[in-house]
DNA sequence: GCCGTTTTCGGCCCGACTGTTTTCAGTCG
């Protein structure tokens, strides 16, 4: 999820005055920094392995440093990876780290990120051709030098080429967002060839991550070839990796380049398939030690018995079922510890708990429908209650509403809710919290309200400071109910404004309010890790569409999968809650 | 490098594909 960050554009560990300041994030890098260097000088990939282990035994954690007294006696955490703790508290720098710094190029580790080169070719290109940087890389394969090594040849060359020359160029991973489309072409594509019985798409993207670096599908077929040749031929591939019964990997030409993998299997080793490339890697790793922990082995093709037999599963429910766990969703497999909550399963937030949305746009301001057709299209969804919540006017660009249009739209509102039935209709705004740390509308208005949304809609980039002055004046406010889309981002384009989160996060749980988690797939805000740290302070959420359109409010079922992700559960968010205890909660002065 | 404790040595998740081989190592997911 977060960007792989190399030593180079890490920063210095030293702080502005020169003092070492040594956290726990800092030792988690070093580790892993350790682990990378090792990788190149092609050592034991176990004991590569073991940082790198080391490294996520600390990031699992949930404690600082400080409050960690038994650092070193942590399973995971031994002589070697201790003594690099022990040198980093002591000294401020790991030693080890410094010598193999000294023996590794800095310019040999984005390297790494050519495919085809791992650790062991890249140690062998410095040790035999001296190479350094990708750019001796480059004038070493233009000089058909690589060719003659041992191990590679005219493609490995070529390869190596190409791939320098995309160096940068293409984003590692893309949002979910704009995977959607792509899923949805492919899914289609393989609708359409004869021999495809089923398939379903896998990977990150199954399991709702925000980015992902490439698409998984597993293909149900009795004729692999066929469809291997059909599937290259009717998508619009520009490159393909890997070709054979098995499996096919190819790039895709969409919005930009998307690397698919597609893997044949049997219906009868479906379950398993799915299961092993939706993932995660932790967690397979995790079901793969208990399978053996029983004599079994797992693969994606099913789980191998003592005596060589091999057991499949008519779904993932079974396949769970038979090592006596209940089905996790593919949400919330991550590292391998969830496997330890399944009691927590029972509350886990679900789509069809959601009985209302407490955030959309109507002609009034900038959406494509009206009230009525809104607030029949939720009750189609199967919802009890529904805020409307127009853009208020400092928003010009949306068509805001003044104080005038909206009594003229709270009228119309109440008007609708006699008419619709099936469904109750709020009044609310989604009011812009102004640059100057003021709001759009006064106090009286407000209070004639049902609902009222605050958010930030300009000025992303004022100081941390006055963002949050912003924040509070809307978070202090007693007519406030929400903070919508807390942090401003776009997936995978802008940041946001940058909030304190942590403190906005401790400002609701003391003024009692609801922070959103915007459903829409470009924003998912709340991210992740903020909104398990709102549920650890009792914060409620509400998971909203912001939809702009009837289309939109199937944006609810991605904000779901997404709370999952961080284990909300159903209780704490609004909107599952009944009408009557919703308003009671709001129960405010009016 | 780390772990276990019916193991202090011998494992560490498992399999497909590629490129370079003439039987397999390396990479990848």
């Amino acid at each position: 999820m977060q960007n792989e960050s190399f030593p180079s554009d890490e920063g210095s560990f030293l702080s502005e005055r020169g003092m070492v300041t040594v956290n726990k994030k800092i030792i988690i890098k070093t580790l892993e920094e350790i682990a990378l260097h090792m990788e190149l000088l092609g050592e034991n990939p176990f004991k590569v392995g073991a940082f790198r282990k080391a490294a996520g035994v600390l990031e699992q954690d949930p404690r600082s440093l400080a409050e960690m007294d038994d650092i070193l006696s942590l399973k995971g955490i031994g002589k070697g990876t201790g003594a690099v703790i022990t040198d980093l508290l002591e000294k401020g720098e790991s030693e080890l780290l410094k010598e193999l710094r000294e023996r590794v190029p800095d310019g040999l580790i984005p390297l790494l990120k050519i495919p085809g080169l791992g650790g062991k070719k890249i140690a062998k290109l410095h040790k035999e051709l001296g190479i350094d940087s990708a750019d001796s890389l480059r004038a070493a394969c233009e000089a058909c030098e690589v060719s003659k090594l041992a191990g590679f040849g005219k493609k490995s060359e070529e390869k190596i080429l190409a791939a320098l020359e995309a160096f940068g160029q293409r984003p590692d991973k893309l949002p979910h967002w704009q995977l959607e489309p792509v899923v949805r072409m492919i899914g289609n594509v393989l609708d359409a060839i004869p021999e495809v019985n089923r398939h379903q798409v896998t990977g990150s993207y199954r399991r709702t991550a925000e980015m992902s670096s490439d698409l998984d599908f597993i293909v149900v077929t009795k004729e692999p070839e066929r469809v291997n040749e059909a599937l290259a031929a009717a998508l619009p591939v520009i490159g393909t990796d890997a070709s054979g019964a098995a499996k096919l990997s190819v790039t895709v030409d969409a919005d930009e380049p998307v690397d698919v993998d597609f893997r044949f299997v049997t219906e009868e080793q479906f379950a398993s398939a799915i299961h092993h490339f939706t993932g995660s890697k932790d967690h397979n790793v995790r079901m793969r030690q208990i399978a053996k922990e029983r004599g079994e082995k797992i693969s994606e093709y099913g789980v191998e018995q003592e005596d060589g037999s091999v057991l499949t599963f008519d779904s993932e429910n079974d396949f769970f079922a038979h090592f006596d766990l209940p089905f996790f969703p593919p949400t919330v497999r991550k590292d391998g510890t969830e496997l330890e909550r399944a009691d927590e399963l029972e509350t886990l937030i679900r789509p069809e708990d959601i009985r209302s949305d407490l955030h959309m746009h109507t002609v009034w301001s900038d959406g494509a429908e009206s009230i009525r057709e809104m607030a029949e299209a939720c009750r189609e969804l199967g919802y009890s209650h529904i805020v409307i919540t127009d853009h208020s006017r400092y928003l010009r660009v949306a068509n805001g509403l003044t104080p005038e249009r909206l009594r003229d739209q709270i009228r119309e509102v109440r008007e609708a809710d006699s008419e619709v039935d099936g469904i109750k209709i709020l009044c609310g705004t989604e009011m812009d919290i102004l640059p100057d740390a003021t709001l759009d509308f006064d106090d009286e208005l407000l209070s004639e309200l049902d609902f009222v949304i605050a958010s930030i809609h300009s000025n992303f980039s004022q100081p941390q400071e006055k963002i949050m002055e912003r924040l509070f004046a809307a978070v202090s406010n007693p007519h406030v109910d929400m903070i919508a889309h807390p942090t401003g981002r776009i997936i995978g384009r802008r940041d946001g404004y940058s909030p304190d989160v942590a403190q906005l996060i401790e400002w609701a749980a003391e003024y009692g309010k609801i922070l959103e988690l915007n459903a829409n797939p470009y924003r998912l805000d709340l991210a992740e890790e903020w909104l398990e740290l709102a549920a650890e302070k009792g914060v409620p959420i509400a998971i909203n569409t912001d939809a702009h359109s009837v289309g939109q409010l199937s944006y609810m079922e991605t904000g779901v999968l997404y709370a999952q992700r961080a284990w909300l559960n159903r209780d704490m968010i609004v909107n599952t809650w009944t009408l009557d205890r919703f308003l009671s909660h709001l129960g405010r002065e009016r």
